[in-house]
DNA sequence: GAGTGTTATGTTATAGTATAACTATCCCGA
DNA sequence: TCGGGATAGTTATACTATAACATAACACTC
């Protein structure tokens, strides 16, 4: 039995934990693993725990405002791009990720599967590469990475 | 300094760690996870570790004869479709997963990403749903799970 | 056959990702 | 005021994956 509760007016935030988590995730300018978000949380909350970023981003995510990159273990916030058109474009180089809309295509996927009395519910489309700038940084000679 | 190698022929196998990870994964009918296929190891060689098992996934995704499903964290035999058209219908039911060739459609995809100037290296098309086996137990009274 | 480089393996430890299980609090309505 | 539902806190643990280093086997040359 502790008094910590007694001492946090915990529901007085805009929208709580919620809130804290996606602000974490607009602030970046790229995707962030869930104990990426815990660290950047600890200054301000220093006994926050697992649980509760992740209980954040299933809210978030059910709400249609952040997205689960599978293929990182990371979130990013969504674009009004609906769900299931949406493919990622991942620079394995930068790690910047580009959200684009293949509506057409994964439709035509979802359709073909359907045909096949499969009853798709959720699609994971997610493109491994290198981006244009990464591309360009790797002429002959120029100081790029690798 | 320990005497182990010197008594376990670990040379005399056909070919290694890499042949018996892949008799699991050829035994069980259904995505396996990497701990699963250590523990079905476990009863002949106790001593087996992760990296063991991980490294055998790695050579044989590496030359074509395994997937993994990225969604389950899980591997799967690979079939021969093209790794670049290969799209998964994971039932989220029964657990079972289907390969399917979209060659087409993920293609599509691909070109687009390379006009907008990315280079595309690896393709991960996960759907999720329930397969029809599934759909079908769950008429109404039906014995199914939910 | 001693030296050397490469690859595969073993071994130990740890990093990274995610959830279970239980408790406490708040809000709202009966 | 009591109880139900939602949210949050807390603690512990499960699950997934890799780092780092040591050892052994094989192939090749000299």
């Amino acid at each position: 039995m502790t008094i910590t509760c007694a001492t946090q007016d915990h529901h007085a935030q805009p929208t709580g934990n919620d809130r804290l988590v996606f602000d974490v995730l607009r602030t970046a300018n790229g995707p962030v693993s869930a104990y990426d978000i815990l660290d950047r949380l600890k200054p301000d909350r220093p006994r926050i725990a697992p649980t509760t970023v992740y209980r954040a981003l299933e809210h978030l995510i059910r709400a249609g405002r952040m997205r689960r990159i599978e293929t990182l273990n990371a979130y990013l916030p969504a674009t009004d791009i609906p769900d299931r058109a949406v493919v990622f474009a991942i620079c394995d180089d930068c790690g910047r990720v580009q959200e684009r809309n293949a509506g057409a295509e994964v439709g035509r996927i979802t359709k073909a599967l359907v045909k096949g009395n499969f009853r798709p519910t959720h699609r994971v489309v997610e493109v491994h590469g290198r981006c244009g700038d990464c591309e360009a940084n790797t002429e002959y000679g120029a100081g790029a990475k690798a």
